[in-house]
DNA sequence: GGCTTCTGGACAAGAGCTTGACAACTCGCG
DNA sequence: CGCGAGTTGTCAAGCTCTTGTCCAGAAGCC
């Protein structure tokens, strides 16, 4: 599926027929491809981005202005995800609660081998299994939801998206270190983040739950990384480690992710707040580190 | 059908038709291959170093970057092995450690691939993957490795187990409920205690880390699972709970895995104090319940 | 002894990058 | 109809990055 690996712009234009110059002018101009820039600032492209520029064409062939016709191709791009038909994807979130919450484990991954055949990674996470998660969390605050099957559902979303995850440090594409912040034990949210950011030509470095701040130190003086990200659901896992944070954000752009970024704990301290969702977010890091570059 | 033997660079290229200098190019730049030496430092190559180069380059006629090629000619290694030589456990073991503490996913990956095409999942968990985690824990306590080496190598081992645990609910065997006790958050021990026991037919449910007994209770209400095994490295977080346990043990076999079993403990509790490796354990509780066979 | 291989560095061709310009085209309007 | 203004595909110059090839001297192998 995702087999294929990122493409440079001679590659691409030879699969979609467009010459570099004017993918390059289409990216300067309507912002149709963002594509991520290999250490050298080559464009590095992903195979949805081949479909795009297709598109594009298509809509050109069809008369419109190429400003027109490249609008059409960046909301038919998020048309895409809000329409894989067959499958409705409350119905299966449904499905695959329902499974989890009573302790199947072979129905559930059933379920994640039927969407997999069908879905990209992207949508499985945004349509499915992210949601399911939020509505996990809710029912266990509400008390719906026992202790036992929060656990249960976890670890099978776990095993399945670590599986999802094989091979993501490898490639050309920035490098991203992937770390909860110390104490913090969920690290769904941030596995899918990765997940995320692997499918636009990312490599990721992943070190999990409750790591200490000077772990990611330690990664970023190793393979100096284009961005670290930490991740956190509460606030009071933050506030006392903001001044460390401001430390390191000082020689390695620094972002914080999950609720607990959410409150303006993080306002001077240079690091970058992602509260949103992992893959909204995911996208918004693309623009940054795209447009910033690399700080030397 | 292996038995070949090893070849020289010379031959490589012949089989290969990529020339000596380059094979040493794409060795020294990304990788591709890593030849053992001979006493004089003469690269060999096995018949699996000529697939990988076949598909190198496959992709690079596909029109991918060279440097691209090459990461997925290393995870592609993944799907088809031919011939992994001969695999000496502690050298495989010294190649993982080396792997994770560098940080090299991919790599790790691909020791991992070419171990799982050779042996049983079983023999992994036995010769490379418990010890190594022996070892690392070791070397941790005593300061010889960082923590971001042991969160990176943690994240990565409990990856391909829960990969390989895939389906591991599934069957016809007695149900085994594995958690660890609340608090401890060290639960690879207990994966690998996991597949072991579906190595011997049994089904499992799985909890993960930090699950209150509660938790425990529930899951045996509703499935009526032959045995159930809480886990712990450390005696305190076994001692406040012990009370609950013996509740526990009089209506569920019960068992107490992990450092936290060894000292006496659990003497009158009920549970079965499991403080072995892994493996042994497995051996021992199959040989247990088959005799005991089901209470009802 | 003759052929192969090793290391490490160097090199050149080609692919890509950025900035800026430019000519053909479309379109609204007097 | 002709004209200015905006749109859009293409091109160029000067540099950087990537990658296949080459070299020289030392050493291995049969």
């Amino acid at each position: 599926m995702d087999g294929d690996g990122v493409l440079r712009i001679g590659e691409l234009s030879k699969r979609s027929g467009v010459s570099p110059e004017l993918l390059r002018a289409w990216e300067r101009r309507y912002g149709l491809l963002r594509p991520v820039r290999s250490t050298g600032g080559l464009r590095l492209y992903t195979p949805a981005d081949v479909e795009r520029v297709r598109v594009m064409r298509r809509h050109l062939s069809d008369g419109l202005a190429a400003a027109e016709a490249a609008a059409l191709a960046l909301r038919a791009d998020a048309d895409d995800q809000a329409a894989p038909t067959a499958l409705r994807p409350d119905a299966v979130r449904d499905d695959l609660a329902d499974a989890l919450e009573g302790f199947d484990e072979p129905r559930a991954q059933a379920i994640f081998d039927r969407l997999l055949a069908v879905v990209t990674v992207e949508t499985l996470l945004g349509d499915v299994v992210l949601p399911y998660l939020h509505e996990l969390g809710d029912r266990w605050q509400r008390g719906d939801a026992s202790v036992a099957q929060e656990h249960f559902a976890s670890s099978i979303v776990r095993g399945r998206l670590l599986g999802l995850a094989r091979g993501w440090g490898l490639g050309l594409g920035p490098t991203a270190v992937l770390a909860c912040l110390p104490g913090e034990q969920h690290d769904l949210g941030l596995i899918a983040f990765g997940l995320a950011l692997r499918a636009r030509g990312w490599r990721i470095v992943y070190l999990g739950a409750d790591s200490p701040i000077e772990t990611v130190e330690e990664i970023s003086r190793r393979r100096d990384p284009s961005l670290a990200v930490l991740s956190g659901v509460s606030g009071e896992r933050l506030q006392p480690v903001v001044p460390q944070l401001r430390a390191l954000a000082g020689r390695q752009r620094l972002a914080v992710g999950g609720a607990a970024a959410a409150n303006g704990v993080l306002d001077d301290s240079g690091a970058l707040a992602l509260s949103g969702d992992p893959i909204a977010e995911a996208a918004r890091v693309m623009a940054l580190v795209g447009d910033g570059g690399e700080p030397s």
